[in-house]
Parts: C-alpha cells; sequence; structure tokens
DNA sequence: TTTACAAATCGGAATCATTCCGATAAAATA
DNA sequence: TATTTTATCGGAATGATTCCGATTTGTAAA
C-alpha cells in the first residue's frame, strides 16, 4: 500500500481528500511501523495545532476499514502500520520501537484441519521481542 | 493448572490465603475459558455483594505473573483463563462465548531460522472465529 | 490464644484510551 | 458561486483499569 494508491482509493469510495489525510497516510508510510494514536496525534500537531483526537480515530478505522492499515493490540493499546503490499505473512514486532520484520511462516493451512466445525474469522500470529538495534541500545 | 496446586502455590510463595481467591480460581477452573475482569465481578458479587475492582484486578495479575492464568487482549479488553497444563500449545478462541479449543500446531521452530538476530521473547498465535454452538444459535 | 504486622480489601477518586456529540468549516459537485 | 455532504473541532462522556487512604484479615510468633 503506498500513499498515493491509498488516496485514490479514498476518492473511489466516496471520501473527501484533506490534507490531514495526506500528511496522516504519509506518516505511516515513513515510520513503516506500529504507531499508536497518540503517536500520530503528536506528529500531526506540528502541522496542524488544534488537529483533535476525534480527526485522528475518525480516520483510523477508516484506513483500517479500507484496508489501508492494519492494527495490532499491544500492551493495552492500539496500535496501527501501513498495509504490508506483499503476500500473506506476518510479523516480528519490537516491543521497544514498534518496528517490524515480516515472517512467512503461516500454519494456517494445517490448522484448518484442526478446527473442521469452527468458522474461522481471523487469526494472529505474532512474535514479540527486541530487534537487533533495540537489543544493543 | 488446577485449584488446589495453584493455592498451594499461592501459599508457597509468600501469598495469603482468602476466600475471595479460592473462589476466582474456581470460577475460572469451571469457566474453562476466556473471561473478563467484569465477568469475574458479576459472578463475585453473588457471594460477596462488595467485591471491589480493585481485588478482582489485583488478583488477575497476581495470578498471571505466578502463571496460573493467561490473558489475552480480545476487542479492547483483557481476556483471562486457567492456564492449560499440557503441552505448549495454542487456542482457537469464541468471539462469541470465548470458549476455546487448544491447536496444536506450532510454527515457532521454523520461525526461529528467520529471526536470528532478534530478541525473541513471546509470540501469540491466535484464530478466532465462532465455534460450533455459537454458529447454529 | 492473643499480639503484631504484613498483606488484602474496600470505596471511591483518578487515569488513560477511546468514543460521542453539537456546532462549524471545508471539499465536491451542480 | 450555491448547495450538499463529509470532515473537523472542542469538549464532554464512557469504559476499562489503576491508584490511594483507611480498614480488615490472615498468619506466624510470643
Amino acid at each position: 500500500m503506498n500513499v498515493d494508491r491509498a488516496l485514490q482509493q479514498l476518492k473511489e469510495q466516496g471520501h473527501k481528500y484533506t490534507d490531514k489525510r495526506e500528511d496522516m497516510l504519509r506518516y505511516f508510510d515513513q515510520e513503516n511501523s506500529y504507531r499508536t494514536a497518540r503517536d500520530l496525534l503528536e506528529n500531526m500537531r506540528e502541522n496542524y495545532t488544534n488537529i483533535s483526537f476525534d480527526t485522528i480515530y475518525r480516520n483510523l478505522h477508516l484506513f483500517v476499514e479500507l484496508n489501508i492499515l492494519e492494527v495490532t493490540e499491544l500492551e493495552g493499546e492500539k496500535h496501527f502500520r501501513i498495509k504490508c503490499d506483499s503476500h500473506h505473512h506476518h510479523h516480528f514486532i519490537c516491543l521497544d520501537c514498534g518496528q517490524t520484520k515480516e515472517i512467512h511462516t503461516c500454519p494456517m493451512s494445517s490448522v484448518k484441519q484442526e478446527l473442521q466445525d469452527f468458522a474461522i474469522e481471523d487469526h494472529k500470529f505474532e512474535i514479540y521481542g527486541k530487534c537487533p538495534t533495540c537489543q544493543t541500545a
């Protein structure tokens, strides 16, 4: 997912263009890691002094709904990151800095046999720890 | 993990016995599914009219620390269940009733090769959906 | 079996993330 | 440009969780 494509998708689905939306997407595109609503708010405040939490959350949820961002819950707080383009995969998530590394192993195919009568709606496979950078810091 | 063993473990580690602690453990032992602090509170109120959230949370955290309960975050709320005895495994979790089913597939061994320089501290593999009972209900 | 003390509990206030709402402002379109 | 729809703001409300001072209760030692 890149910013221009996301913006186009917004327009196509009847949502309005705003500078704030573009900047939010650019923020996640640059960060390329899991960030909280507060992280985003603080970054946005640099250019939009009075931006409100309502705007932050409304757009975060919109982006998740449109599959532009993905979300996970870490230590009681939602964290968002731009959705990866490539094929299905999972993430190692650094608990210090939020950086991620793609994991290409996914056990779902073998799991489905174990869950014949269950309606699978979603799954989460995440590995937590410290990335090389945060280990030395 | 069973109730008596948990109570003994509490005692061994210098924690005091209280009826409430025993009843909390019995609740999770019976339920055998992911329950919230509020679920527990409401159940406990039947016998202890004035039990407080402080007591609920303090003990939930203690139990997690002592490895008697395990915790996961579902839809912004922490859910607790009694820790399984058997060997390492993961869970299918029913999003309606919180019932779980053990999944015996775990991809961590193959994943470790992908994460040579990363310090792995924890991992989560959960499958969400509807259990057979909740599908028909 | 009392005593003494640390741990546990209560009640309620505080905190923190998130959501909601009414009023205003800005984008899109005719 | 006028109209309509969506977005934003500011601030209040909500809901889970935590904190705190005062009180009570296990427990171990006298």
